[in-house]
DNA sequence: CCGAACCTTTCAAGAACCTTTCACGGAAAA
DNA sequence: TTTTCCGTGAAAGGTTCTTGAAAGGTTCGG
């Protein structure tokens, strides 16, 4: 999990790279609005602790800028202004939570556990194949990031083969989730689902291969042996 | 938007019912732990505001029983206890953010806000989808830059939809929300209703896709496969 | 070359969904 | 108070899509 931390009182800042970096955070120091908006472009960061008062620009300046701009990275402004005001001011342009100095480390600590954790807590279970992602939290397949459109039917069977993906999934396995209402199908019925799944994904560089006698594998289009 | 506040004090609850609903929101008291773990069950909240000094049980029970339950829904603590521990406490056992009283009603607002901008993935004040602006800090959606008129339900099933553009919005959720009195509506009243909100969109470049067997799902005209 | 396994297309039934219409009831206007 | 209007939700008939079966063709292994 990466921290930005911009914060120019350097006594403060060590103390809480320190504290942070015990906890299991990797944190990254900024002392200025203009450095931290130039490290964020080459490192991706998990969430930002924001002084307001910096001594380039106002801390607010640098929230609204990066909002405009669409980053979503959390953002936990940690400051001395204590204006109802400001905390106001604050959280409406933005910021997902404020502190005023002094504070507590331990509360700072669980705060941003708790901001990462509503952001990231959800824990991600994207599996890629081709330009196919599946996200199994929504029960949604996109393709080309555009949500794709599939029947019941088809969605199991393509959820099946992503998820083992590589790997060979028999057919009775695959006909096991399809008859769950107990009718027992026809005995092409896999084929045929099959055959429809596979006209569906084709055009996204995902390919199910057969194998015979055993049943089928999901890969990259062009995944040779 | 529904929030379900657990407080026991009636003055203090009266009051925020007045202010919340005055900024918006539709708002269902509790004033015991257990009426709030019954009424979770038929109805669908987006934030619970919630009292530590329940008389029934202690707040935080009721916070570690929901989170166990692996309910999502953002937590907001408002108390009396403010010792640093309770604050920790609180937030390290699920809850997104912790307010002690006495508080100020418009930073309550504003936190309350911040939560569920940040729950429905967003970090801007708005949404846009087509030429439709959905803004969550007055609760209106505009049209071409007009408000738009709509009738109640009309407005909370767009709501639920622009909150979750791009993303499947299941038939059951939409059913719940509608169905907040408690009466089962006909098995087709959410068909009708789409149908309804589709007409009123459709001008402005917004669409409503069936995913059949799931729901539906908000986006931009034209975004075709 | 033969049989088994697999592929592909087609089709009917029914489920899921769309659309229109209507009646009721509450709120606003007269 | 009475009238009118509009939101709400039920009902019903029409439409579209999914599903699974059937049947004939193709490929593979022996």
């Amino acid at each position: 999990m990466n921290i930005l931390l911009v914060e120019d009182d350097a006594v403060l800042a060590d103390g809480l790279v320190y504290t942070l970096s015990n906890s299991g955070y990797s944190v990254t120091g900024a002392t200025t609005g203009a450095y931290a908006e130039h490290i964020m472009l080459a490192q991706d960061f998990d969430l930002i602790v924001l002084d307001l008062g910096l001594p380039d620009m106002d801390g607010l300046q640098l929230l609204r800028k990066l909002r405009l701009r669409k980053v979503p990275v959390p953002i936990l402004i940690l400051t001395a202004r204590d204006g109802i005001n400001d905390r106001i001011q604050g959280i409406e342009q933005g910021a997902d939570d404020y502190m005023a100095k002094p504070f507590e480390l331990r509360e700072l600590e669980a705060r941003i556990h708790a901001l990462i954790r509503r952001c990231y807590g959800g824990f991600r279970n994207d599996i890629e194949i081709g330009r196919l992602i599946l996200n199994t939290l929504d029960h949604q397949i996109l393709a080309d990031g555009q949500p794709m459109m599939l029947s019941a039917r088809e969605y199991d069977v393509l959820e099946i083969l992503l998820l083992q993906a590589g790997k060979v999934v028999c057919k009775d396995r695959l006909a096991q989730r399809l008859a769950a209402d107990g009718d027992a199908l026809a005995d092409n019925a896999i084929e045929v689902y099959i055959h429809r799944v596979r006209k569906r994904i084709e055009p996204y560089g995902a390919v199910i291969r057969t194998v015979r006698g055993l049943g089928y594998l999901l890969e990259t289009a062009g995944d040779e042996k």
